[in-house]
DNA sequence: CATGGGATTGACT
DNA sequence: GTCAATCCCATGC
């Protein structure tokens, strides 16, 4: 993937990344669920403007944004949009491809439905913790995101509201793939196509 | 420096 | 359906 690729805005590239693969030490799967979050609205991060948490945010487009959720959980993001606007896609979902049974290992579950349907399951799944935080998504860095494989290349997507949080709750910039088993939730039946 | 709130998950009623 | 776990950091005194 190339840089140009997330210097867009976030909600195409939100669309764009679904059917695309994730790659992190011997570990891989297709996305099938994500988010977009803007610093213009409530519900993102970069609201608050420039702060110490939000600093990789605001950076060059197509690297990670890693933080912790809940004390427990890290999330992965791919920032977007040019240098100085705060902008990211939030993976929610992967199918597995590759370093099943690592995941299972773990994830201390053996089925693949489960290993990777939601956004603090697959960091679980592949082992993606904070210090990944700013490595570059293109290829110089230990996570690699590659685009669609040709099965992937139509795939039917269905728009949603966010989930889990409580500002800007009404846009639509959840993106998944249409009918996968693999969503970390499923869509409203009003949202599906 | 103290406080409070999550872009969640899994276990339990 | 409810709820606790647990950490980073933004905010306010």
């Amino acid at each position: 993937m190339k840089r140009d690729f997330y210097r867009r805005p976030v909600v195409a590239v939100a669309r764009d990344l679904v059917g695309c693969v994730v790659t992190y030490a011997g570990c891989s799967g297709v996305i099938v669920e994500t988010e977009a979050y803007h610093e213009s609205e409530p519900a993102c991060h970069a609201y608050v403007g420039l702060t110490p948490r939000t600093r990789t945010l605001f950076g060059p487009p197509g690297h990670a944004y890693v933080y912790r959720s809940y004390g427990i959980h890290a999330m992965l993001n791919a920032v977007c949009e040019p240098e100085g606007v705060g902008a990211a896609v939030l993976i929610r979902a992967l199918e597995p491809l590759a370093g099943i049974d690592a995941m299972r290992s773990r994830r201390q579950l053996s089925r693949v439905q489960d290993l990777c349907s939601g956004p603090g399951k697959l960091t679980q799944a592949l082992g993606i913790e904070l210090d990944l935080d700013g490595s570059d998504l293109l290829g110089a860095g230990p996570i690699t995101i590659l685009r669609r494989p040709s099965a992937w290349r139509d795939v039917e997507l269905v728009a949603d509201v966010r989930i889990g949080i409580t500002r800007a709750a009404e846009l639509d910039w959840r993106f998944c793939a249409a009918g996968s088993p693999y969503l970390s939730r499923p869509v409203r039946q009003a949202a599906r196509v």
